[in-house]
DNA sequence: CGGAATGTGTACTATGTAGTACACAGTTAA
DNA sequence: TTAACTGTGTACTACATAGTACACATTCCG
């Protein structure tokens, strides 16, 4: 039912297609799982792996880590340690921003990159 | 090492000393768990409990949920999913305010809030 | 052809999470 | 003064997470 699996296993047979070295197993070397695993995980046969594990995937194929980290359901550690920081501030921003559309997202994006405090 | 025991046990025993039905024991049986987890939650004799578990301590002690969830080193599924369902996005915009001093988030969050889109 | 490389099935495991169950000693209240 | 209520120590458990280990059948290619 997750994409995560299928999603992987595009990217890396789509390297794979280019340059050589992004067979399976080569790739679940790399990053240090057993290619039995890898396979798992590609074909949604077992849950989406560790956030680690997920990092190194997205760093091996050249995708967007926190993407990637939503497609297996997750939120990488970073980013939940800097709403803990201010839970009640960070809470209130992404209630409110939750049903926005993406370029009302975006014009805050940029005012924040843009703003001066 | 984590001050989530001991806030609860302070809040709690705040409320005992004001009215009555506030001993361990009595708000274990509320939320749900035995007094024995409740008591070793308290002195941070185990981690803290489940993101469920804390939600009852909030409303059993009128304390801010994600304040509490971020006490536990937590943060709460409906946020984790809202950054699920853009993570650029998001991730963006967390990172942009992370080092932010408070009032200029304060002013991101009013600006949102009154915000037209 | 034959050895290397490929993906996969089955079985097992280690660690973490979130508690329960029960007994016990001290305190309080009728 | 005894019955109920309080907090706590010890032992145990169910389930989830994140994989490993090894064998196997195919396919590729030199």
């Amino acid at each position: 039912m997750t994409p995560f699996g299928s999603h992987i296993r595009e990217l890396r047979e789509a390297r794979a297609a280019l340059e050589t070295g992004y067979s399976l197993r080569k790739v679940a070397h790399r990053i240090g799982v057993e290619p039995a695993y890898l396979s798992k995980v590609e074909r949604g046969v077992v849950p989406p792996p560790s956030e680690e594990t997920i990092s190194k995937l997205a760093e091996e194929l050249g995708e967007d880590r926190d993407v990637l980290l939503a497609l297996a359901g997750k939120v990488s550690r970073d980013l939940m340690e800097i709403i803990r920081q201010r839970p009640g501030l960070f809470a209130q921003i992404l209630r409110q921003l939750r049903d926005a559309p993406d370029h009302a997202v975006l014009r805050i994006v940029r005012e924040v990159r843009d703003g001066e405090w």
